[in-house]
DNA sequence: ACAATATTTAGATATTTGTATAAATATCTC
DNA sequence: GAGATATTTATACAAATATCTAAATATTGT
């Protein structure tokens, strides 16, 4: 498993964009507006999330549209199950 | 979901003595022999799993012996398939 | 080509973190 | 209680990280 994954998911600013995510796919800057900090500072957020494959983007004229990668979300689900007891679905 | 939980999965050294213990309970000394650091480092390491409620621990004489708390795993499981679509365990 | 907008990259800084050594605490045995 | 073993805590330090401002890059429209 790789550790860049867990390190990307370690910080709660880019598991909050990770769940803006979920709702909608958003451009970069529809997604740093919803936090207080420098739009530079979410841009390096999102270099990570990005390098950690949990992220894709696409250009779209000016804007760039950020989406989950959601295949890497399956595998840190398996990693759990697997390793620490398949159990954690049962009612989830 | 707690920031102090994710953040002690960032460390690769911290999940493989999770996954030691997936095999068996083990003290700290049987888990620190398992890694070229200090004692002492692998200590802390323990701490921020137990902080992080991922092990409880059981004195034992002179001995502390580790155990996995599955329960919070089945959190993170849990965390991830409401979150991120819940189709990550179909093959698991 | 220039100005405006969107986003990233570069450089600087303060905080956090992983590791080490040394000291402290707890338990056991004699 | 003294000495041995097991583990944690304290302190220090180097490396990693989150943030900032400023500069660079990319695209659009005039």
């Amino acid at each position: 498993m790789d550790d860049s994954l867990f390190r990307a998911l370690a910080d709660p600013t880019r598991r909050k964009i990770l769940e803006l995510l979920t709702e909608k796919d958003r451009t970069a800057g529809e997604i740093a507006e919803q936090f207080p900090i420098a739009f530079a500072s979410v841009s390096h957020h999102l270099g990570v999330l990005k390098a950690a494959d949990l992220v894709a983007t696409e250009r779209e004229g000016q804007f760039i549209r950020y989406r989950l990668n959601t295949t890497v979300f399956q595998e840190v689900v398996r990693y759990f199950m697997t390793r620490f007891g398949g159990e954690g679905d049962k009612n989830a």
